[in-house]
DNA sequence: TTTGTTTTTATTAACGATGTAAACATGGAT
DNA sequence: ATCCATGTTTACATCGTTAATAAAAACAAA
């Protein structure tokens, strides 16, 4: 392996200097910084990570926890993640947390003495608190943080589920006249899931709102279900069992929402005719399918810059700001996608 | 942070003796092997990575580059491989190389210097050789390597082309009698991508064997087109206006055959009564449409089992074997998945 | 007790980059 | 010529761990 003293010899000065040029200290003549920059490009120089990480305690890496690559959410986050992160020279380690609890907490124990420089997290159910409580002053980066508000410790990057709720909302009732509103997903009653409730509660609850600002009141608008595909596919045959009571099933995420199409597919129910179905997550998946899924398109490339920005504010003034000011809660942009599952329009134009 | 040190303070040993319990020799009393260990929990010690990895080259980090997260076939193996080498309390950096061939190598040159212990790739167009010529004898296992054969250069684990292409199609004319298959996917002609060429080209003509074999001798089984989901809908559109001249359309990948059932939705067509469509993969979103896919589901977890297992072997005998032996390729197990694009059955008996 | 042998622990020098303090030039001003 | 100020460069200690070697302790046999 090349190190910085064949490049300091190469080009005939010290490792400190030669070092002092890698960092790009203008503290060093422009006629020497030129023949470091030429020895270290013809010996395809590249500093040793785990050498630079040890004394300074800085490694350009970073770690990402998800609970999962198979769900596309998490996969279409880490991919914008990992580019973002590349586009500045850094790297990104993604674990998998597999939506085990315990599994994550020791996952981020084990951080402090890895060679990350900070941590983006999706968390499974743990809050901020219990983070805090392993992490210390790490640098923690929260996307969609579900803590209550007093269990909030970090800077979190999260989904738009008001907005977007509203937005979709008003498309199924200003847009398209629909009546009978169901909203699908709402919680399965779990004490124990304490920061799941959260998220689950304030996006169906946002639905909820919306519903009654466009003068909707009839009951029985919440369906109780969990987040997930197959839940949507039972769901589906629920309703369809029950004589479908609604026109539009307003489904909390896009997982969901494919499988309670796929379960009114099997009952031959048509969407959008008989009844229309939206998501939220704007996953490819929702472009696959016929219909198309009518959506709430999380800006993914928006998610991932803006972590990025407060990872980097988190490691410039470490002290400063940690201990004294309130995490933020940035919210990001969203996009409705009108696609064929709300409207019955000519497939062609919304893919 | 707790180091070595600290444990070795707080059990009253020396830091080497706290060291050799660490990493397991047994070379310590049992009875300082204990103390040293209750200290090291005690203290919540983590060996600092950096550190290691500096002294003895060793990080039990891995690194991979795959093209993309966002496609589901990339995502599930990730997700797999992340799973398997956490199993080993090993760590994976995924990065994406955006299907861009020069950024790949400069992700693969980059690797050196970096803390990894080794390198999985699922190559973008570059060959065994043309990562060689970068990596050196830094280890490699590549995943499908798509080089002709005189160009690769590290053992590689491989989607099972030709047992699953044969399945496939026996499926298709034997079990369902199909009798004018078109197989959807075969080259585009582009001198420059002489890797995916190999494998299309090999799929393709696995395909076509398996035909003849089956008796089936027709010209015109090649539709030529990308292996996405956009030239799937194209294809279905064009197939369509030529008034559909066939009765299966095997699809090499599940991107491309999703594709080519919304396009087939599009035109009215309805699968499988009037075309059969079948994939190759076995990604989630398969399972997702309606009607659900038919498809080759490869052995994820296998091949990433497989491939932690070969690098394992790399890593332990470096010198012995690089050399002197022939790359290995291994091809991983496959299950056929008879879904609801293929066969016209109860919908809910086949998910 | 002495010697030899084995087991266990301690000392010390790396690994490669960084950052501080010190050394070395250079050029004016005294 | 001497001194100081400024601008560049260098020597060296350091980060936490490992591994080779040296030292010490334990034990057995003579």
């Amino acid at each position: 392996m090349v190190t910085l003293k064949d490049v300091a010899e190469a080009s005939g000065v010290s490792v400190s200097t030669a070092s002092a040029v890698m960092r790009g200290l203008d503290i060093v003549k422009p006629d020497t910084t030129r023949k470091v920059r030429n020895a270290a490009k013809k010996l395809h120089y590249h500093a040793n990570i785990s050498a630079r990480s040890l004394r300074s305690g800085r490694s350009n890496i970073f770690t990402l926890i998800v609970p999962d690559l198979e769900n596309q959410y998490y996969a279409e986050l880490s991919n914008c993640l990992s580019n973002e992160l590349l586009a500045q020279h850094k790297q990104l380690i993604i674990q998998v947390s597999q939506y085990d609890k315990d599994k994550e907490i020791e996952q981020v124990r084990s951080l402090n003495a890895s060679m990350s420089d900070g941590l983006f997290i999706c968390s499974t159910n743990n809050s901020g608190a219990d983070i805090k409580s392993v992490a210390g002053d790490y640098p923690v980066i929260m996307f969609d943080d579900m803590s209550a508000a007093t269990e909030a410790r970090y800077d979190s990057v999260e989904t738009p589920s008001q907005a977007g709720m509203t937005a979709m909302i008003r498309h199924l009732c200003l847009e398209h006249d629909r009546k009978r509103v169901g909203i699908v997903g709402t919680l399965v009653e779990d004490p124990s899931n304490r920061i799941s409730y959260t998220l689950r509660h304030n996006r169906c609850n946002f639905a909820h709102q919306a519903l009654m600002e466009c003068g909707y009141d009839r009951p029985n608008t919440f369906i109780t279900c969990d987040w997930d595909h197959n839940s949507g596919i039972a769901i589906a045959h629920h309703l369809a069992e029950e004589g479908m009571p609604y026109d539009a099933l307003c489904c909390m995420n896009d997982d969901l929402a494919l499988g309670v199409m796929r379960g009114l597919a099997e009952c031959g129910i048509v969407v959008p005719d008989q009844v229309a179905v939206t998501g939220y997550d704007g996953i490819t998946s929702g472009s696959y399918t016929s219909p198309t899924l009518t959506t709430i398109a999380v800006d993914f490339k928006g998610m991932a810059q803006t972590a990025t920005e407060l990872m980097q504010q988190k490691i410039l003034h470490k002290d400063a700001s940690t201990r004294t000011s309130m995490p933020r809660r940035i919210i990001v942009g969203f996009q409705l996608l009108r696609r064929e599952s709300t409207c019955r329009s000519r497939p062609e134009a919304n893919r």
